[in-house]
DNA sequence: AGCACGCCGACT
DNA sequence: GTCGGCGTGCTC
């Protein structure tokens, strides 16, 4: 009878956007259990290098298997896409332009994926060999040895060259063997849980005396109480040691079993569980109403709620979350930032116990995979975290809340270069249920969005306690400069900040990064020192006395005589935090004076004890950069200074004018909460621009009316769509003669087969930054709308450039709506 | 993207 | 005569 193959599609790693298929494999007899989704090392390529990938489909058998690969290795660890992730990843890929392994390898926790070692050792029958010197060496090599060695290591033993033809020599007749072992890793932790015995009859002797017996029977009644539990949670919840537990094991009173840590919840759970519902306001209880509307219809749809700061959006979230759970599904909640979470999550486990998970990238390994498994399993129900956590595992979804939906941060900038927003599109649409996306400056998009009908739009417009706007003054910088005053605080904000510290109250002022970032300069000729490897100025760092780049990891020391005019006048210049701190303290010498930014979390306080401590009242005023602008609420901050209102933010960028209003108007939101009226003093150079005045007024729908128009004018979102492409090479021309390749070919492709569609070229012109890592970096981009057909012509595009000369020694990429290039 | 194969120039 | 340079085409 002939033998029948089982073949494998896999989606391999090694694949990139232009070639990037499904490779058959051919499925051995012990792996025959192999699945959709699972994941596997196949060999790829001429060297056959074992290679991770997914399987995409098995097919049935098949009676030949002519020139087809075997499959080296299964992963049978449980980390594994669902078929619903298969074609989300297939509709990332077709989105994003990135490869089908990128995708999906995002939706799993990382570390999971272990290689053979590239080492080799003696086979069995090694002594048989009798081929030519090299080869001998190299058995010799090996035996002296005595452990398994990498082709580097051997051909510095050997001193052969062309070593790899040798090796494939010996391996091919059998006298060597690739060492295939794998060390899985494996995260998965056990934990003993403890059962009592169910009618096991001892008799009081057992039990001991004194504060042993004590202990024991606190044991057995915890036990009886609330059923089988870890080890450490029994030992926690009755101070017993572990020593005492093993000892009723050996007794025959309690019996133990191990359970991977996933699957029993920890401690928390018995000590914060059930909180009440949290009673709404009027107008909260107004938009619960409404949205517990949507999340009940049976189509997908998508709400936008348009709160201002402290209007209590997360009580919202938290009641919507809670109806979801009693209809037996899960709820995804997305924050901007790690930084963020802490507070949120002590609030949802207070609510919510150990069905909360938190994802996000700063988790220990051990720590994400155990998450996954609790996503995975249906233990965990909320999930809370970052961007990457859009893609979880989650069962039976019932919602999706993203809050600060506009920052930018929920956009990733490395393949796969996804939006997250986007992706709780996709999978409300899949799950039929509710998004919600919650802001007080909600992106022009959405907003747009909103008012077209496409979302419905909520809006809490007062805040929960009634505290009243801060009232806003925007001191002209002109005048100052008219009157000779270099100093960054002007005499408004100088005279705001006296009135604070007389009264005791406390006050921040904001900075933004870029007026934060210090630059060494030479105060003679003007040169500041740039990066070797970017096209950026260093930037100095307090608390290494170091000249950083931010880029990569080059750093200099600090100069002290100009390498260009040989002066030793060397000066650090930025209106930095530094120069405002040292203003301060000669205008108030007697004032306590924090500072939250970059360079001092390196230092001793971490940005949580210097929160703590001003919360505390152990400073007057607080310096930071945007830090300090997120979720802060000290009810004793009655003034807030905005020092460089002018410097945009994400400058040529369409979002920029976004960016700038959303952060003022928060940073001037953290003053006066509670009973104590604030203020709020913005500096800048032009008093007119309309982004400030509406921001100064916390006035969203009249920033929004403003920079709509612009939009349009500009062909931005949401009236266009931009495409990018993205080339970097070591060699500036080669990297410029590969861009301008693609433009000719986009413009020929409008010329023919997407004609109408045709839209100018733009470019190619040189990255933002136009250099970083010792890759010279430049952009091609065309204006559209994101459509099948555009997307097709990226694709065309990327494929038909892969086989041009030019594109060889070229990485390329395409993104839409890029925000950070 | 890697990586082996191949067809040319400077050397023991 | 060979080593090793990198251009070129493929990857189940």
């Amino acid at each position: 009878m002939e033998k029948t193959y089982k073949i494998a599609k896999v989606a391999v790693s090694s694949a990139v956007f232009s070639f990037d298929k499904p490779f058959d494999y051919i499925v051995e007899d012990e792996s025959y259990d192999i699945a959709v989704g699972q994941r596997v090392l196949v060999p790829f390529g001429r060297g056959n290098k074992p290679t991770e990938g997914f399987v995409l489909s098995v097919s049935d058998e098949m009676p030949s298997s002519e020139g087809l690969k075997k499959i080296l290795y299964l992963y049978n660890d449980g980390v594994c896409l669902s078929q619903n992730d298969i074609s989300l990843a297939l509709w990332m890929r077709n989105k994003y332009f990135c490869s089908f392994f990128e995708c999906a390898n995002a939706m799993i926790p990382p570390g999971l994926w272990s290689k053979p070692t590239g080492r080799f050792h003696l086979a069995c029958n090694s002594d048989m060999c009798s081929a030519q010197k090299e080869e001998s060496d190299i058995l010799d090599a090996l035996r002296e040895s005595k452990k398994p060695m990498t082709i580097e290591q051997l051909k510095k033993a050997t001193q052969i060259k062309k070593i790899e033809w040798h090796i494939k020599a010996l391996v091919d007749n059998g006298f060597i063997e690739d060492e295939k072992v794998l060390a899985p890793k494996n995260f998965q932790k056990m934990i003993i849980i403890v059962s009592l015995i169910s009618g096991a009859s001892y008799d009081q002797k057992v039990l001991g005396r004194g504060e042993a017996r004590e202990k024991r029977v606190a044991i057995l009644s915890q036990l009886r109480e609330k059923g089988p539990m870890p080890e450490n949670e029994l030992c926690y919840q009755t101070g017993a040691q572990p020593s005492i537990i093993r000892d009723l094991e050996r007794k025959g009173l309690v019996s133990f079993a191990e359970q991977p840590s996933y699957i029993m919840p920890e401690h928390f759970d018995y000590l914060e569980k059930g909180q009440a519902p949290i009673k709404l306001s009027a107008k909260q209880q107004n938009i619960y109403n409404g949205l517990l509307k949507m999340t009940t219809g049976p189509e997908a749809s998508c709400a936008l709620l348009h709160g201002v700061t402290g209007s209590g959006k997360t009580a919202v979230y938290i009641e919507l979350i809670r109806h979801v759970l009693s209809l037996g599904k899960s709820a995804m909640m997305l924050v901007p930032e790690i930084a963020l979470t802490p507070q949120m999550l002590r609030e949802f486990r207070m609510h919510f116990g150990s069905s909360v998970a938190v994802v996000h990238s700063n988790l220990p390994l051990s720590k994400r995979y155990e998450e996954y498994m609790r996503i995975k399993t249906g233990r965990a129900k909320v999930i809370i975290g970052t961007r990457s956590a859009v893609l979880s595992p989650c069962v039976d979804l019932g919602i999706i809340i993203i809050d600060e939906e506009h920052e930018t941060t929920y956009k990733s900038d490395a393949s796969p270069r996804y939006n997250a927003v986007d992706i709780a599109k996709y999978r409300c649409v899949k799950a039929q249920c509710l998004l919600l996306l919650g802001s007080a400056t909600p992106s022009v998009e959405s907003y747009y969005n909103a008012l077209s009908g496409k979302y419905t739009l909520f809006t809490l417009d007062e805040r929960y306690n009634e505290a009243p706007l801060p009232k806003t003054v925007i001191a002209d910088m002109r005048e100052s400069l008219k009157n000779g005053d270099d100093l960054s605080i002007s005499k408004t904000l100088r005279d705001e900040l006296q009135k604070n510290i007389a009264n005791c109250e406390q006050s921040i002022l904001f900075i933004n990064r870029r007026g934060n970032a210090k630059m060494a300069m030479c105060a003679e000729c003007g040169y500041v020192p740039q990066c070797e490897n970017c096209s950026v100025s260093l930037t100095y760092h307090s608390a290494n006395g170091r000249l950083m780049c931010h880029h990569c990891g080059y750093s200099h020391e600090f100069i002290t005589k100009c390498p260009e005019c040989g002066s030793t006048h060397i000066k650090l210049i930025g209106a930095g935090t530094q120069k405002v701190e040292n203003e301060l303290s000669e205008l108030f010498p007697e004032a306590k004076v924090l500072r939250m930014d970059a360079d001092t979390t390196t230092g001793r306080r971490s940005h949580e004890e210097i929160l703590d401590a001003f919360g505390n009242g152990e400073a007057d005023i607080l310096i930071g950069t945007q830090m300090v602008a997120k979720g802060l609420d000290f009810p004793n901050v009655t003034l807030v200074g905005v020092i460089d209102g002018d410097l945009p933010f994400y400058e040529g960028s369409y979002i920029s004018g976004e960016r700038s209003f959303s952060l003022i108007s928060q940073v001037v939101g953290r003053a006066g909460r509670r009973d104590k009226p604030g203020r709020a003093v913005i500096q800048t150079f032009s008093p007119q621009n309309p982004v400030i005045e509406s921001a100064s007024e916390q006035d969203y729908v009249s920033f929004y009316n403003h920079e709509i128009g612009i939009r349009e004018l500009v062909k931005a979102p949401p009236f266009y769509d931009i495409f990018t492409f993205f080339f970097t090479s070591e060699n500036e021309d080669s990297s410029l003669q590969a861009a301008k390749t693609m433009a000719a070919g986009l413009n020929a492709a409008f010329e023919g087969k997407y004609s109408d569609i045709k839209m100018p070229v733009l470019g190619p012109s040189p990255a933002a930054i136009a250099k970083i890592n010792k890759k010279y970096r430049f952009t091609v981009t065309f204006k559209g709308h994101e459509t099948k057909e555009s997307r097709k012509l990226v694709s065309d595009m990327l494929i038909w450039f892969s086989s041009v000369p030019q594109s060889r020694g070229i990485t390329v990429a395409a993104d839409i709506n890029t925000l950070n290039y």
